[in-house]
DNA sequence: TATATTGATAGGATCTACCTATTTATCGTG
DNA sequence: CACGATAAATAGGTAGATCCTATCAATATA
């Protein structure tokens, strides 16, 4: 059996006329009328009552006609279902970020995407790097937004831009009377961290020379389950924290006991971009959320030249 | 697109993996790798993302798969259906009988027909001769009981069995003291006639050699619609009638007022035949009809050999 | 009786699905 | 790190399915 023969079928059932059926499929009569007869005998009935003259369907043939529509309908909804989704950018894009960037750049982006690609339709979740990672390669998600480097060799990425860290602490903290930050006032300061796993703790760590047994006892017990609560606390004079550029506006506006500057020093910075595994197909609807993020980002940030993924 | 090609896709879908979905389908698997890439280019999107080592469905492929499982099952059932139907005894068998005959026969090979062929049913239709034969060449019923010989070169027909014509009149009629009836006693009766259209009436109009024009005036008048009729308005004195044997057992037990004998005359009988389109393809059902009305026939009726007729 | 219409049949060309054999890439394992 | 095992893709060739044109047989119509 075959959808080309169920049409055969419908279009006699359909015009009780063999030459017109044929000429309604494209095809000639003798070749309509063999498979009809093969379609009869494959399925043990007869289908159509002929003469020479004329064609009458059987009342058997009646019912399969009607059975073989709903097969030809259910087929066509699904190349009606292939089609809506030959363009790359429909349907779904299911995209992750870490919690220190997801909240501070989907409010920048998701007019603009909408606006240019109207037809995207985001899938949001935050979580931590690595659960992001893992998720990616269960096919969970299609994509995440991270702050580390990929190692894995099935992942790609294309990297988006460059987000400067801000050093933030209160007005009456030490570091409030210096003109300019180096890297010995960060050393061994009083940092507070996230919680373990937020690849922002572990850059932060980096950047002020700290090891992980230097934030044991006391330190470990404040560290943060999230940026706010680290603000609170930082407002709060428990001690000072880095924050990456995006997140800053929000935060300064908040509380005015706040002092925050961006840092000169180098590598203080994390390199976002969009990570992907290299066999999702739809490799343009990356590159277009890629180009929307790029166009919304604010000058605190530095775009990196994306050339070269809009193939 | 193809219902085998659906059944690949749907196999990769289950297994998530080529070799063991080629090894469902029979087939190989680069025949399969090569069925479902053509698919995925005829429709125009990506259904799985290969990896090498591994295969792994897309969001859509998984949204297709899913319409697939659905086309598949409408083509199952048309398969099954299809397969409920290749005995030709299965399936409704709609039957059409003339008024005379009807609600005499039926009662007697309901019963059996239904113990030995329980799968027919029968779907019955009770018109004039020429109603039915409009109706069976328009495909409306497959088959008709007729008294009358098959004119239309596109029918065909089974010869049932001979019903007697008996004679019927009044207790004190003129004819009730002779031990036999004649010809002679029968021209020009006080013949009592159904209505025109009835086959019967032109019967009983030829045994008794009546002219149409001998009817017409008081007689034309007292045509009656049904047997019932008729025998009712001979039992009121009218005149006589001739009835067809099978409706005799009934009559006679319903009105002892009414003498009934048969009539030992040349062609004082019909031949009731089942007649059907040449090209009707159940043909074993109208058999196995047959063969169930001649076993049930009362000893009133000569049944005919329908040897050649069991093919 | 001649002509047109309709479906079936015959014969041959083309296309397609299929197979086996092989290649490429990757994952474990000794 | 080399080796075999595994999985999918590719190449090349074959058998069968599908399609076409041409024709036939039957029948309705003029």
């Amino acid at each position: 059996m075959n959808l080309r023969d169920l049409k055969y079928l419908v279009a006699v059932a359909d015009t009780h006329h063999f030459g017109q059926a044929a000429e309604r499929c494209f095809v000639s009569q003798p070749t309509l009328s063999g498979q009809i007869k093969k379609l009869e005998e494959e399925l043990g009935v007869t289908l159509f009552e002929r003469t020479s003259r004329s064609v009458e369907i059987t009342h058997l043939g009646d019912a399969i006609a009607a059975q073989a529509r709903k097969v030809l309908e259910q087929a066509d909804a699904l190349r009606q279902l292939a089609q809506s989704y030959q363009d790359p950018l429909v349907g779904p894009l299911r995209m992750g970020a870490i919690p220190t960037l997801s909240p501070y750049l989907m409010p920048l982006i998701l007019k603009p995407l909408r606006k240019q690609y109207p037809q995207i339709k985001l899938v949001l979740t935050e979580e931590l790097t690595e659960t992001l990672l893992t998720r990616l390669g269960k096919h969970e998600i299609d994509a995440a937004l991270l702050a580390t480097p990929v190692e894995n060799p099935d992942f790609d990425s294309i990297p988006l831009f460059d987000e400067p860290f801000w050093l933030v602490h209160p007005r009456n903290h030490p570091l409030s009377e210096k003109k300019k930050v180096i890297q010995s006032d960060l050393d061994g300061a009083d940092l507070l961290l996230l919680a373990e796993g937020h690849c922002l703790a572990e850059q932060a760590m980096e950047v002020c020379h700290l090891q992980e047994r230097n934030v044991q006892g006391d330190m470990a017990d404040l560290r943060a389950a999230s940026l706010e609560t680290l603000l609170q606390m930082v407002a709060a004079g428990f001690g000072s924290t880095l924050l990456p550029a995006l997140a800053l506006k929000t935060a300064s506006a908040k509380d005015r006991n706040l002092v925050a500057r961006q840092l000169q020093l180098p590598d203080t910075f994390r390199r976002v971009s969009l990570v992907y595994r290299r066999t999702f197909p739809r490799r343009q609807a990356l590159d277009a959320f890629a180009g929307v993020v790029l166009e919304s980002l604010p000058d605190t940030v530095q775009p990196l030249d994306a050339i070269g993924h809009f193939s």
